[in-house]
DNA sequence: CTCGTGATTGACGCTTACGTAAACGTAAAG
DNA sequence: CTTTACGTTTACGTAAGCGTCAATCACGAG
């Protein structure tokens, strides 16, 4: 009996691994490897693994991370500075540390990015103009 | 003799494997993979490679390419893009529609990094948030 | 009871992108 | 002539990120 809701705050939504597979569209194969990795968590029913809202949010963010082109163990750190706890000050120190650099690889990314697309758009205004030329005789 | 220049159009700048790894802070190894991969084409001259300004480029395109988290078979196709004869009318068609892919992948890259932009600046705020309290004391 | 469905744990395989020797060639400098 | 610097090929090693069985278990329906 899942989504058992005779109070609003007892059994929050959870979701199978091939729901969650489905989902993002990856395979089972690929989250129980994140597990494997530390990156998720899900709770576990006997042998089974059910999956609360931080394991899908979490999921998102890996799946973002590997979009953008980072490594697993890049996205374990920026991962885990989402639900940071608010610890000592060598760690928020830490903690902000961390979050200047990736914010420095982003940023170059997002330059990459640009000057990327700026010479994708020329390439394509020349591959339009010998198309026209092409087309014109 | 390099750089000869009784003429100005004869030996134009060219460089050693060396040189362009020392450049681009990468390994030989990783300059000859690339070649063995077909995205560096570099004369020989008996036996040595010898790197002109196109090769040079290509590696810088190559670069940018994995710092966007491009697979070398991807970036292959686009840097391949860049230096495209015109050609025949399919081949343009197809480049054009390869040209869409590609930045439909780049912005989609870019929506990535705001979101991540603005999640971190979240975090940031959190923790100087839970300092100043921390100091505060 | 049996079948189908969906889950589990190994464990081996594969591709990518290089690292890391080993063994050799060549050419200038001491 | 030997050393030194810089280059070459061949080839095995490795870490990451899964794919792909194989064998097994649990459960609800028929």
């Amino acid at each position: 009996m899942i989504g058992d809701v005779h109070n609003d705050q007892v059994t929050l939504e959870t979701w199978s691994i091939a729901q969650l597979a489905a989902e993002y569209d990856v395979t089972l194969r690929t989250i129980r490897f994140y597990e494997d990795r530390g990156l998720l968590t899900p709770e576990r029913r006997g042998t089974v693994r059910v999956y609360h809202p931080r394991d899908r949010v979490r999921l998102g963010l890996i799946l973002r991370g590997k979009r953008l082109g980072f490594s697993l163990d890049e996205i374990a750190t920026i991962v885990d500075m989402y639900d940071a706890e608010p610890g000592e000050e060598g760690q928020l120190v830490y903690l902000l540390h961390q979050i200047g650099t990736r914010r420095a690889e982003l940023e170059q990314r997002r330059r990459d990015i640009d000057e990327t697309l700026r010479e994708l758009a020329e390439v394509e205004d020349r591959c339009q103009a010998d198309l026209r030329a092409l087309r014109a005789r």
